[in-house]
DNA sequence: TCATCTCTGTGCGCTGACGAACATGGGGTG
DNA sequence: CACCCCATGTTCGTCAGCGCACAGAGATGA
């Protein structure tokens, strides 16, 4: 499906390092398979590496009174996994679940330490990406309060979309009520409000956004928010 | 009212450091008077003073959808304002709104700047206290989210107690609506909940804790977690 | 003392989402 | 081919919180 000469999709946290920072510090990863709901870090435990996904994307979830579940963040080629690092501690404070198949670089704990200090670059590039974690972490504590479902799963989708860079997505209306924390009815209601509106098309765990643009005027404005600071913070330097 | 030998409350991220390095830290701040409904930041404004509170105390807010607001963190004595400096990015992402009024230690943002660069402890320090912040954000969110207004409400109470050393709370219901992103309405039922349990005494404006453990246990679960994740996170060091 | 303003109490109908349950039907497995 | 599982469709009653509106009562100021 590739071409020959394909080259594998580039993290944008390391793309923009001058290329021989970049280079020493991809010599030190590796990659790694990861697969469809592999648990990278549970809450609290010890983090043994930081990956940066390549094609693969992470969702972030908070677990509260031990059953309820809610998405905060993902993280895919255009972030990373392990931030806590950059601030100089060992601890996963959320759950970290694959939820795009796919690749990884990948680097042991006391090596990404050890780069951070020789690599005052790619430190400012990280603090800014952290930055902006945070900020987006603080909005969508609001988003999640007065949106109601239909936007947010409209976000969700395109937020989802820009990470695996397909039309085709694998998700189960479930699977999608755990990440943004609603019953599985609810989500079925708001897809197929989605869907009779042309914007999306779904089948049995795979949906198909239809139209992009006619998805993000339905979603709430989060969105472009979100990828608007993203941009605003990391595109220079 | 204080005894004359009052040592006026120490910020907590300040008083662990070493005698040298607080008393060259502190000579470069000065002491300033918050007033209650000060704005000390706008969100996307530039961050010119990073503020230590001493026995003031902030609310940090989201606005979205341009009328709705959120409170989505609070620093007092135990924390401070300007923390993306920390990270190097001179832009507050959050509206900054004095909710206690009294004093604080304030240092100008290239001062800050220069004091993290010679002070690693210091440096050190507060990136821990960013992670507390970053990780009570994410629990936050799914709190906003799951929990109900009563709990929530008394959650809140306990954290502005804390913050303002004092059993009497300045606050109306209008304000806690305002805080908590709800109807003024719903925290008059919640507060009077409270009230018919003995729990808090409140009129017109003025809120007594008068029993904090029974607070306690009428808080959601998530007060407790954040204070043992500062506790751990700053205790030591 | 009176007028006014602010804070709180309370009512109404409404809606979004909940929890639980059951129906349907496509797909994969044996 | 038959079977079963699993993803989705749908319903029912319930509930928390909404928006709005108004009443009463304490505070404030003229």
């Amino acid at each position: 499906m590739t071409s020959i000469l394909h080259v594998p999709a580039a993290n944008q946290l390391l793309a923009a390092l001058p290329s021989v920072e970049r280079q020493a510090f991809m010599a030190d990863c590796e990659t790694v398979e990861l697969t469809f709901g592999e648990v990278l870090f549970q809450p609290a435990e010890t983090v043994t590496h930081v990956y940066f996904p390549l094609d693969s994307f992470i969702s972030l979830i908070v677990v509260i009174d031990g059953e309820n579940r809610l998405e905060v963040a993902m993280a895919g080629q255009e972030g990373m996994l392990g931030t806590s690092l950059v601030l100089g501690i060992e601890e996963a404070p959320l759950l970290a679940l694959v939820q795009g198949a796919g690749t990884a670089l990948r680097m042991t704990a006391a090596n990404f330490q050890q780069r951070l200090l020789d690599s005052p670059v790619l430190h400012q590039r990280l603090k800014r990406y952290l930055y902006v974690v945070m900020h987006q972490l603080a909005k969508s504590s609001a988003c999640n309060h007065f949106h109601q479902i239909e936007g947010r799963l409209a976000r969700w989708l395109l937020m989802t979309q820009d990470r695996a860079g397909t039309d085709q997505l694998q998700l189960t209306h479930e699977f999608l009520a755990m990440m943004l924390g609603v019953r599985r009815s609810g989500v079925t209601i708001s897809a197929r409000a989605l869907q009779t509106r042309g914007l999306i098309r779904y089948h049995r765990g795979a949906i198909e956004v239809l139209d992009r643009q006619g998805l993000i005027e339905a979603s709430c404005e989060c969105y472009n928010e979100d990828r608007e600071l993203y941009a605003k913070v990391l595109s220079d330097l």
